[in-house]
DNA sequence: CTAAGTGATAATCAGTGGTTATGAATTTCA
DNA sequence: TGAAATTCATAACCACTGATTATCACTTAG
């Protein structure tokens, strides 16, 4: 490949001048140059590409043929040109992780209000457990994480956005048998209960054993629900408790019926969620108003579970 | 449009080895060089293209971008590259102008010829009379033209190609009712017979009126046939008597049933079918081999009919 | 802690691509 | 017909670009 685009330009201009001057004025330089450049591309392409004449210029087959692919590509440079210039003001396509039991109840919002205050970032969301988004973003597969905090690691950065309390989730009937009033429910209370938890691998199930004091191996577990939705339905229709955050609280008591909340007393057990990137990531300055977007949606979705 | 084929290169490279050093080995330059170029590129985007880690180099949201856009230019500089390489032997997409009392009966073989014996020529026919045609080499629209000669015109070149004798078409009746036996039939016996020509601009019209010593406002003169298949219908019908180039009496023979041809007493009225090309077209080696399979085709059909 | 790996920077120089001036050929016009 | 105009090609010269080697700064691995 030993051809410029500057020659191609050149070419261009000639076939469409049929004139090396003005073609040369076209492209801001001295016919001299034009006409070493046009000679030296017909080296390279091995053929003659215009027939000479006193006062026109014509293409020969070859010149024909060579045009149509100058113009191919100078018109994938010219679109890059375009995109450059276009993107100068920080337009950027991202792709985003964020784990299953956020998703569902933040993405809504978030893209809402990216697509309202600023039209810059677009989005691609790729949604995972905590530990494989770490490997994308670790890979550079992903630019991002949206999970709950810590992520452990020391290539990564951590921006914490938001506290998530942990909510009691039963049917009406299960919270009733609790012994406890609902202003002084603490979570070890629930150590001989029996939880309904997401299978192995999401955060939400360590954070919720860690919580209630109990223990993976206990009788009282059971871990094979693969969504919240799921739990949500399976703990509304009596078949033990789990824990949800206050995220998922507004969605799936509205689409569950029968699905009762009960708020634990101080210290209440929560999630720290955070955006998550890799230490040297710098000078991407999308990723302090993509977290400053999550951050409100996020916090908004909290505070209205708590009036 | 500031950035060079050889930067995109680069910058490909190190997308894909994901590290400068391999990418200067991939590129056969040394790692600074690399290195100034990628940074050069990215000033020229405005914007960060890798995030650049110790061990490991990832693009960031705009690269990612921009190596999509790269990918389109390069590809198609690569397929101009391969044109080229592919086109060095000669290869070529010509444009050959042909009269229409020529094309139906020569092209068939010519493109048979051209197919057989060489494919790197591609022939796209344009069929108009001569003087739209000349036009066309004037302007570069087509690159030689075949026609009955002379063309005339002092910026052409003519390269005879074969004789075409004329041979006199009539139903059988009407040629027995001439009085003069086939071995002294003249074009000048002609005079006072009754003539259906082509309609005005064929050089074919002109031919036969000078042959004949016919004037056109002569009243035994039928000018309105718009090709050489129609003239043969309408003579074998009895209307009127015209002039058959040999290059098209077999084919008509064949198709017209009661067509009738007489040979001229020497010396027999002809024309001369060449390749008209404009003076200033040079190097064109395509041009010889086109008129050598033209003239052998051509020679094959007329030397046919006189056996 | 040392050695290895890796991109960035600096100094130097060959090569590229531009300019002005001029030559050669053709065409136009008086 | 000769002079002037037009137009592409070539030559001499020079600024700029893109390459090299050497070195630096930083991080990581052993």
């Amino acid at each position: 490949m030993n051809f410029t685009l500057r020659q191609l330009q050149y070419f261009q201009a000639v076939a469409e001048q049929r004139n090396f001057g003005r073609a040369a004025q076209v492209c801001n330089v001295s016919q001299p140059a034009l006409s070493v450049q046009i000679k030296a591309l017909e080296e390279t392409l091995g053929g003659i590409l215009f027939e000479r004449q006193a006062r026109d210029i014509l293409l020969t087959p070859l010149g024909r043929d060579v045009l149509e692919h100058a113009r191919q590509v100078l018109g994938a440079a010219d679109r890059l040109d375009q995109f450059a210039r276009d993107h100068s003001g920080g337009h950027r396509s991202l792709s985003i992780g964020i784990i299953p039991t956020i998703a569902p109840y933040l993405l809504p919002g978030v893209l809402a209000g990216l697509r309202a205050g600023d039209v810059s970032l677009r989005v691609r969301i790729r949604e995972a457990r905590t530990e494989r988004l770490l490997s994308f973003l670790r890979g550079g597969e992903i630019d991002a994480a949206v999970l709950a905090l810590p992520a452990g690691g020391s290539e990564f950065q951590e921006i914490p956005l938001f506290k998530d309390q942990f909510l009691l989730a039963g049917s009406a009937t299960r919270l009733k048998r609790l012994s406890t009033s609902p202003d002084v429910l603490r979570p070890l209370d629930l150590q001989s209960a029996q939880l309904m938890l997401l299978e192995d691998g999401h955060c939400l199930t360590d954070q919720a054993l860690e919580v209630c004091g109990q223990d993976r191996s206990s009788g009282q577990i059971n871990m094979g629900a693969s969504s919240l939705a799921t739990l949500s339905r399976l703990v509304a229709e009596g078949f033990g408790l789990t824990l949800m955050p206050e995220l998922a609280a507004r969605s799936e008591t509205e689409a569950v019926p029968g699905l009762r909340l009960l708020r634990f007393g101080a210290p209440q057990p929560a999630r720290t969620v955070g955006l998550v990137r890799r230490a040297s990531t710098v000078g991407e300055d999308w990723m302090d108003r993509l977290a400053q977007v999550i951050r409100d949606v996020g916090e908004g979705i909290v505070t209205a579970t708590r009036t």
